[in-house]
DNA sequence: ACCAATTTAGACCGGTCGTCTCTAAATATC
DNA sequence: GATATTTAGAGACGACCGGTCTAAATTGGT
């Protein structure tokens, strides 16, 4: 998967011990969202992930600008992870269209439970502390979670189209009350430690669904 | 609703500039309330709660012995002026059951835009902290919500005797499904600063009802 | 061989803010 | 007058914050 020299030809000065991530943005990028996730945005320093990834201040300042720069790439990357995620899911063809959906739910139970319940969805976190973080932030969020929202109302529109959902419902509103219900969900399973608030929010989401 | 003479017989140095509410104790608590559920607990400083209240600090350790017995002392408060509300909607006999669960929604929804959206629920704000709080604070602010929980249960068994419910319902769960819906709905109207959001929830929530 | 660019290294800075202590002052009650 | 209660407010003391700065070590270009 990677080539068999592994050369290495990395320009600078190299790292005292060598990371198993070469890519010091990448991997700084990558521990943002395990703590981001985790602890949010205000009360994290950059000191924690920094101890965490193994990299010294100056390399965190040479990459980024400020926490706050740090903050909006972690963001674009978790949004594009978890967008490619989505759409693994709710495009595969291999099942029935509102099964999909419902496979991601059970995706997102495993996925907590393998981080023991201490992380939610980053966007949600974040969302919470809205009115500490920097300007721009909640524009931001607000329009990763229309961009799953759409992603799932396609998925509940193919749904029609496979007759699993009633003709008349309305998609888009339909998706809405999904992703704020989940992400309720994802809350409550973090404080419970529990997958049972998952697991009873998508019972009872495809359970009221007619059709 | 206050004794007429209000003699201020108050033991102890009377504050240098006279409060509205000369109950110190009491008033922290109600400024904490205001701060936590705007801004939660870790981030929050006792000076930001002390200059709000306009109390200085030697009064506030009079009082408490820490900021986390500050923070019990303001989340048990919270939840019973929460409870009370609830009740005050959810055992009025001049609406029918389901309605008055609704009309509960349209209060709420009247009360995030009083405060401009910048405050939620503070069990749901706390929530999201729950691996940065101070131990025991996870079973409390859950032991809160599954009272509220069982309130709207009881709810939804009236709303089954009045027949608008269909009466193999489990109302157990349901109300847990509301719970887990609603809070996400108020974490995301935050985000929007929209009522949009909470009226969504309801529309749907009441619109897959069955019966 | 040399210089420029890149990257890592990590000490350090100034400041904010954290919780909490301490002493004194002013009042009510006994 | 003595004692308990409550308010007043300075300030201790450290942790930690985001961010800067200079140096070192490497590669690539010429």
């Amino acid at each position: 998967m990677q080539t068999p020299t592994t050369p290495s030809k990395r320009r600078g000065r190299p790292p005292k011990v060598p990371r198993a991530n070469p890519d010091t943005r990448d991997a700084l990028i990558r521990g943002g969202i395990e703590v981001l996730t985790e602890q949010g945005f205000v009360s994290t320093g950059i000191d924690g992930v920094l101890k965490r990834v193994g990299v010294p201040k100056g390399s965190f300042y040479h990459y980024f600008d400020s926490k706050e720069a740090f903050g909006h790439a972690v963001l674009s990357r978790y949004a594009d992870y978890f967008a490619r995620k989505l759409d693994h899911r709710l495009l595969s063809a291999e099942l029935p269209p509102l099964e999909r959906l419902r496979r991601f739910t059970q995706d997102a139970q495993e996925g907590m439970a393998r981080h023991h319940y201490r992380r939610g969805c980053l966007v949600g976190n974040l969302g919470q502390e809205v009115t500490l973080l920097p300007a721009g932030f909640d524009e931001r969020l607000e329009a990763i979670l229309q961009d799953w929202q759409r992603r799932v109302a396609d998925c509940l529109r193919l749904a029609q189209a496979h007759g699993e959902l009633a003709a008349d419902t309305d998609c888009d509103t339909l998706a809405a009350f999904f992703w704020i219900g989940w992400e309720g969900a994802v809350q409550r399973a973090r404080l419970t430690r529990e997958p049972t608030p998952l697991a009873l929010f998508s019972q009872e989401f495809f359970a009221r669904l007619s059709r």
